[in-house]
DNA sequence: CACGGGTGGTTGCGCAGGCAACTACCTGCC
DNA sequence: GGCAGGTAGTTGCCTGCGCAACCACCCGTG
């Protein structure tokens, strides 16, 4: 982990944490999220991700904007902006991933450690 | 990880980073390490081990005696209390391995995945 | 309609840990 | 022997994050 965040942060300026929010909400129905989904599927408290949301606003990767239907919460939605380094960094990521942890497995144990994740995953408390 | 340290931390009152620091001092020859060899085994920076150390000593787990041999260096001694907190550590640590990882795993792709880490953790850079 | 309890998000505070700079020492070369 | 360059450990500064407290708002109940 602490080489992929080195890599990351080297060679595109974000990190782990930011990689991960950004990724959520590539895979989210509309590219937008609840700030609490977004922090709870990233495994970050709130408070923490509130902060980590300004900075990345500021940055330009996401927009936060007041929820219509719940007066208290908001929305994260990636812009264009995020999209695109987003792009730019799951490359950087996966290649980080395949270089150093995949390529030391054969396909047969890549494929039961894949399936071992998805059956463990879910059972987080 | 996240769950494991706070199943740690709350009922041993010790982080993950000293109980891996109290492991690799368990295991080794005269249960001392230089302080860096010990940074570089637990994947931390000397700086950061350097505090965690202090913390530690002043908790009475380790104790620290300047090298004979070079002048510049320390070892880190494991000290009968840090036996003693490792080993209650340890007891609810693999308890929580267990139960949040292993239980999830069959015999085989336990087996599957510990040879692969073990073929990993060496190739570390 | 008021109100009490619950929830979403933000802020004050504290802590662990990384980087860079520093000190003390060691070692190899002249 | 002296000096230059490297190495072990510590410290100043900064950042990210967790907890607890807080505010604004929601909703169910009387």
């Amino acid at each position: 982990m602490d080489i992929l965040e080195r890599e990351l942060t080297e060679r595109r300026g974000i990190s782990l944490t930011w990689y991960d929010a950004l990724l959520q909400l590539t895979e989210a129905p509309g590219h937008r999220l609840r700030m609490s989904e977004l922090a709870d599927s990233i495994v970050i408290s709130r408070s923490g991700f509130s902060r980590a949301a300004r900075r990345m606003e500021e940055a330009g990767l996401i927009a936060r904007e007041p929820s219509p239907e719940d007066g208290r919460g908001a929305y994260v939605v990636l812009t264009d902006q995020g999209r695109r380094t987003f792009r730019n960094a799951a490359a950087v990521h996966l290649r980080g991933v395949a270089r150093h942890f995949l390529c030391h497995l054969s396909e047969e144990e890549a494929a039961v450690v894949e399936t071992a994740l998805r059956r463990i995953r879910p059972a987080r408390r």
